[in-house]
DNA sequence: CGGGCTCTTGATACGCCTCAATGCCCGTGG
DNA sequence: CCACGGGCATTGAGGCGTATCAAGAGCCCG
């Protein structure tokens, strides 16, 4: 969920599989259990591959045959229904480890919003690197506990919160994500298109617009570019993310 | 958040630790990870308790002290906005695993809606059995992927299902759930009030009754007494839960 | 047989969706 | 350099689905 790639986008060359320890993800992803004498075992099962903007590399339903690591671009990762009406359920950056389900198909689509560099691992090879590397299973059930966090929060995002509080909500998480990563501005840059950002808060494109605009002009954000944001009053962002702002004293 | 608990309620004496091996839970939950053998190196470390229903043994921001595994009964899990707003993530039956945040405080509240039995294990015993047993590590993270999937499924649910989708998902899922438990009749017995499906739904709970009554008008349900739901056409729950009864020919 | 609870049903309001048009940005080619 | 076109975003008008507010019905239990 954390997308910390630096903008605009440079070209990023294909990470060979001994370059493990120059890794922009080797820090912040499961990879760092493994110590770095160890590193080439790592790099020996991990198969590199280059994803373009807008090419599909896990697609729900299909065969769960592999696992990736993401380290560079953003992929967004979403479930259809028949119609055709789809439900982003995260957006996995830099460090983002893919394809946990156990069930032997994936679960979600995963899409790249922006060029993506990754790791592929096999089943098989995967299991035989958890088993020598217990650490790393460690690892990997942290990170789904924190995804776990995440999708209830979402859950309460999608099932009670208003449009206002919805957006506002996803400005506060791009922010935080933002500082961790180092960029402590108050301006965010956002990989994502509005109807992305729709798909994924469960509103249409129109009244993420329009709540935007509407923020815009009470002077909260300012919108320098497509794809920029600036947050103007911070503290406002989180109060209104929680709907505190329009909740009237509870005795 | 497989509830399969007998109904009516019967008094469920409380388990001693020594009685891990005819406990409920045993066979379906992360404990089958441990041998018989070793049980009784599994029952030092757990504390059984009685949780009365309307009791929350778990609150949401409080420090993450204990991890609890469900023998009997059911919980809802949930989130609050400081208006009073609440979303049901889920609810944890007989084998559920809770607590699982690695932050150092929970995520969520936990409150039993029918009497629970639950053994407590504390942080640093669980790690003591958790190094001694990496098969229980294992399941612990299978279960984390499968809580994921769920979760995943229910943001599709929240963000884009209608009223009638999301009634139709829900009896679905709890129909799949009691298969899964060895009741594969008709009839399902649900231990939520309508508020409580409503708020896990994400509806209110004059929706909820009302999309049931007109289930129950159409033909395709019956409802025999106030928690028990008979599904007369199974298929159609199914079609309906996704929609594609709706949807026009798509090209 | 009443009291309190949950559930159901009805009338109305409102927030967000839908449909439609316009505006903006940027790359392309004349 | 500017006209053109395509994608994406914004803005507007109107409709629909669900929430809200308010009774009334059914059920359980004393």
């Amino acid at each position: 969920m954390n997308s910390c790639s630096p903008r605009p986008i440079v070209v990023v060359k294909s990470r060979l599989p001994s370059h493990c320890e120059e890794c922009d993800a080797r820090h912040r992803s499961v990879c760092n259990a493994i110590g770095t004498g160890d590193l080439d075992r790592l790099a020996a099962v991990a198969t590199p591959r280059h994803i373009e903007k807008g090419e599909t590399f896990i697609e729900e339903g299909q065969p769960a045959g592999d696992f990736f690591n993401i380290t560079a671009g953003t992929a967004k990762l979403y479930k259809m229904l028949p119609d055709g009406r789809q439900q982003i359920t995260g957006f996995a950056g830099v460090g983002h480890f893919l394809g946990l389900a156990v069930s032997d198909t994936y679960a979600f689509t995963a899409e790249a919003i922006e060029p993506i560099e990754l790791c592929r691992f096999s089943r098989p090879k995967l299991r035989t690197l958890l088993d020598d590397f217990p650490l790393l299973e460690k690892r990997l059930l942290e990170t789904a506990c924190n995804e776990l966090v995440a999708a209830q929060e979402q859950m309460l995002l999608l099932g009670r919160k208003t449009a206002r509080e919805r957006v506002a909500s996803f400005l506060a998480t791009r922010r935080a994500e933002a500082s961790l990563c180092g960029n402590h501005g108050s301006t965010i840059t956002l990989p994502m298109t509005r109807t992305e950002i729709a798909d994924y808060l469960g509103l249409t494109i129109e009244t993420v617009s329009r709540t935007l605009t509407k923020f815009k002009q009470e002077g909260k954000i300012s919108l320098p570019s497509r794809d920029e944001i600036t947050i103007k009053d911070p503290s406002w962002l989180t109060t209104t993310a929680t709907g505190e702002d329009t909740a009237s004293a509870f005795i």
